[in-house]
DNA sequence: CTTGTAAATGTTATATTATTACATACTGTT
DNA sequence: AACAGTATGTAATAATATAACATTTACAAG
């Protein structure tokens, strides 16, 4: 079952945006759609992406400064994700593959760390963009 | 064998200055150490940066903004690239494991994708800041 | 040696991404 | 009502990165 999370005005306002996108957005791109409903500032929107990818709402690609929304709906949490990123297109997808995911949530080493999250980030080329 | 590259002058002071430190530095925090060197602008920083990023002398660390000295003698190219980061004292080094990058440097999906670079970033907490 | 070309450098200005600091308001609980 | 925790508003600024343009260096082909 999953966590209710009430988000409160600013966050569903930024949420609905980046979902309805369907592609990662740059804060400042969200800050100028969102101006007209009264979100002025970039604190605004920067306080709003921190809560959504605390609750697994939306995730950071971290290589394009970019938030997208969660389009896996078990991952609640944003402490396994992984992407796949075309360098031709843009196009970023969500990876969801449980053998993938399992692989990495179990790794260790012996460097006597444990880990508990991680980021994955693949790039290459898109069906499209493959065969242009 | 590797591919010997002939660092430029900027290159090497720039080079030298990360790989010194041992750990992730900064590009500004790189462009105040070397301005006694001459090197002026956040430009010159940046241009070294990425030809180093590009030959695999570094890696930049994307959860942090910060590039690190390639810690992995065999990894001449930037394709291939999996860190450990501790979310405490933020000590971050290269994992070299060779089962991990076989996996992912084969991994494929369903999605029609031909992955031919990857970027994993580990967090948690290392052995010193497990025992405090 | 000179001509061409790619890579590297220098310099100024500017764009983009993100946080600090401080004041105020809302939400739910005791 | 009093409190605690979360969210909001606003201004200023910090931190990260690139654009544009002029010049110089390295090196190979002719
Ligand atoms: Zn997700
Ligand atoms: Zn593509
Ligand atoms: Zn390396
Ligand atoms: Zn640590």
């Amino acid at each position: 079952m999953e966590k209710e999370h009430n988000l409160s005005k600013n966050q569903k306002i930024i949420f609905d945006i980046i979902d309805k996108s369907g592609e990662p957005m740059k804060a400042y791109s969200i800050l100028f759609d969102v101006q007209k409903k009264g979100i002025k500032a970039p604190l605004q929107v920067y306080r709003a992406l921190d809560k959504l990818v605390e609750i697994g709402k939306i995730h950071k690609i971290e290589s394009r400064n970019a938030f997208i929304a969660c389009q896996n709906s078990s991952c609640q949490i944003t402490k396994a994700t992984a992407f796949s990123i075309c360098e031709s297109c843009e196009n970023v997808s969500e990876i969801s593959n449980s053998k993938l995911s399992k692989y990495l949530s179990n790794f260790s080493d012996d460097s006597g760390m444990k880990y508990s999250k991680y980021n994955l980030e693949f790039f290459g080329l898109c069906k499209k963009c493959k065969s242009k």
